[in-house]
DNA sequence: ACCAGCATGTTACCGGGGGTAACATGACGT
DNA sequence: ACGTCATGTTACCCCCGGTAACATGCTGGT
């Protein structure tokens, strides 16, 4: 109808766009045939292309998640010193969750989003992976030490960002601040 | 039957205890008849004692964290010095976690659990207030650092936790104690 | 002794959401 | 002109959360 020669990767993308349209709208009571008809069509396309509800979500998931890995890689290998990489990188994770904060919340905490989780899982594994090869690589951190550092500092940044979305009552970049300060040793100085 | 004089909060905690055993059994295809049916019961009474299924998990979450908070707090008064006591709470978390697997990732990953997640969120919340309190009174940080500190901790433990029951490569106390370094600087200082 | 009333329990049902089978329809190559 | 394959639909199944309506038995007041 609206277009006639849409291959099956544009009819995908199109599809993610309505999923993304209607967890924005409706958060978790996001359904399947509501995503259908906000895209126009009816129940089983959706599940001819992505299996089932899990494959929806994962796809919808690492559509999110892999822009934001780029951005954050970017901005990894940006800043001039070490310091100064992790402020941009903090930000540029807040600056996202900021951004979009329904879509986030749903992947993350959402009750349905079982399936998008694995994704999220896989995504922060993967975010944490960078962060601990970075630091193998520039301190010569032994792998548990950069393992055991870069799941936590990721979950660190997260955590803080769940709680600065629930009640933001800071600029974004005094947040950023706290937490490089944090990261950078001044709690055990104080 | 079983007993005579039960009285109404001693059930609840016998259809607690039968939650948990069907959740350790079942994770997150626990169902609220195989739930009654572990207690001997059918449907309707455990939702004339919660409710519904987001008060079950809330009242298993509820009894999981309190414990778990007055562990974690015992842990804060403990220690000798200040990082003697992060210490020791950052061990007692991860005690508590590995020595519960199953109902912990039930609580915190799981796809049913939204209703425990509200739980969970207020837990982590108490937490990280806790730790707040504490960091603005030993170190005189202002509210904005205490909070952010205190989600950001609380987060990293709890992330650096769930890598570490997925793929436990490496004793308890090892973690433990990259995590400490991690929050007294070393990265920093590296 | 008897009955009102309440707690405790049951069966049987509803509604909705995920998932699928079976059928329609239209664009193609041969 | 006709099989074939993609694309689409309707109508259904099943399971689970949640509830209404009905049984049963213990209590206490008169």
């Amino acid at each position: 109808m609206t277009l006639l020669a849409n291959d099956r990767a544009a009819r995908r993308e199109a599809l993610l766009d309505a999923a993304d349209r209607i967890v924005a709208r409706d958060g978790p009571a996001a359904t399947m045939v509501t995503i259908a008809a906000e895209a126009g069509i009816t129940k089983p396309i959706l599940y001819r292309h992505f299996g089932d509800k899990g494959g929806l979500y994962a796809a919808l998931a690492e559509r999110y998640t892999s822009a934001l890995l780029a951005r954050l890689q970017a901005a990894l290998e940006a800043g001039t010193d070490r310091r100064d990489r992790v402020r941009r990188t903090v930000d540029a994770y807040l600056a996202a969750i900021e951004g979009e904060p329904q879509v986030y919340r749903f992947l993350v905490l959402s009750d349905e989003a079982a399936a998008a989780s694995a994704q999220v899982r896989t995504f922060t594994r993967r975010l944490s992976a960078l962060l601990a090869d970075g630091m193998a690589a520039e301190l010569g951190a032994g792998p548990v030490r950069a393992a055991a550092w870069g799941h936590g500092v990721v979950g660190m940044v997260q955590a803080a960002g769940d709680w600065w979305l629930d009640t933001p009552t800071v600029p974004r970049e005094e947040l950023v601040g706290e937490l490089t300060d944090l990261l950078f040793g001044a709690y055990g100085a104080a």
